[in-house]
DNA sequence: TCACCAGATGAACGCTTGTTCGTTTACCAC
DNA sequence: GTGGTAAACGAACAAGCGTTCATCTGGTGA
């Protein structure tokens, strides 16, 4: 319909759309191919003319959902250092998962099963996000933390930032509120940026 | 075999051991029960003998697994308040997971894709474990965290503890080293041993 | 020895799945 | 108009799914 698109590109777009959707809820082998044609308006038979079969599209769907992280992350490499250059990072990663709630489902999915993309993911995806997590970490002072160390720091805060839109749905079951909703994702940056800032600054006490 | 057991009971619960293991890889719907038979020994239709059908055997397989975990929250309830309490329920917990690796998983999986089970998950489980934390954190004194807090500090550490687990098929790929290993659950333990002792008596800093 | 019964079995069921195929439609260059 | 091409379609396929059922088996108590 829009002029600027040429209408096969659009269409593309929208399957991936709804495959992200229905694959961050019911995992690959939980979402059926005609349930992605018909939140699409199209039939099953016509997605075969934009990708090759389920498993292209689904890795077409992590492949598109990735991207823009692995950009963000690299973006922090070359930055001048400012004091509160990682509450920025917190803040735009945040941002931008609360955009794409469905992202971090997708990405627990995968690793979860452990599906054939894995390694890909790992590969091109996690390992440089963590390596510059630890190079960041390299490069400013960290009185709490050795080397060793690092890498367990990176990890906990892949787990804090996922966990909070992975576990979303059982969260807004326990309390009233709903996790995605941007208040609360609001909340949970100051809170997480109130974290980094203890974990940078503290003194970890005796032990 | 084995003359303390009915025979019967320890049927199911092999089928149970398996099934837990095959719905923490590949979830519900990725789950064959042809599958979980051949695992066990046994024909699809002999499991019928033993539960009522697919989806009861998920559930059970979640009960099972989850009931360890409400009993041992529950016991910090009445518990003698040592200094490093703390310090000896999150060994507890990671021991608990690191000898039943396929739990985090499993559970992820359903408040992922937020299953028909997902509420009664939530109101059995999660929120019990939730309000102990929270009453936890009330009777000592936070000098660091306001009461509106609390619930995002528990959930922090739901997150840092299951997600060791959950991500431990890519964190394998990434690092050389197994998460699920005794030495690298021993090393996360300490870790987060450590983040707690911060996280209750640092110094926030300004901001 | 016999009847009994829980539990394992192979065969079959109806249904859904991913995918293919031949055809039709809509659009654009000439 | 006419020809060509990309994309949508209904119908059909084989394979796999969860589940049922009649039958067989092996052990237990009378």
């Amino acid at each position: 319909m829009s002029a600027s698109e040429p209408g096969t590109a659009a269409t593309r777009e929208r399957i991936l759309d709804a495959a992200e959707a229905l694959f961050a809820e019911h995992g690959l082998a939980g979402t059926a191919v005609r349930d992605i044609a018909r939140d699409v308006g199209l039939t099953a038979a016509s997605l075969y003319n934009h990708f090759a079969g389920k498993q292209e599209l689904y890795e077409a769907v992590l492949a598109r959902g990735v991207q823009p992280l692995i950009e963000m992350m690299q973006r922090i490499d070359g930055q001048d250092r400012t004091s509160d250059a990682r509450a920025a990072l917190i803040e735009d990663i945040m941002k931008h998962l609360g955009g794409r709630p469905h992202l971090p489902r997708l990405i627990h999915h995968e690793v979860i099963s452990g599906g054939s993309y894995l390694a890909k993911l790992g590969r091109t995806w996690l390992r440089p996000l963590i390596a510059t997590g630890i190079a960041e970490m390299k490069r400013e002072e960290e009185p709490n933390w050795s080397e060793e160390e690092f890498p367990l720091v990176i990890t906990a805060w892949l787990n804090l930032v996922f966990g909070h839109f992975a576990m979303a749905p059982i969260l807004s079951v326990v309390f009233d509120t709903d996790p995605l909703a941007p208040e609360s994702i609001e909340r949970q940056t100051r809170f997480l940026q109130k974290l980094a800032r203890m974990m940078a600054l503290s003194d970890p006490g005796p032990g």
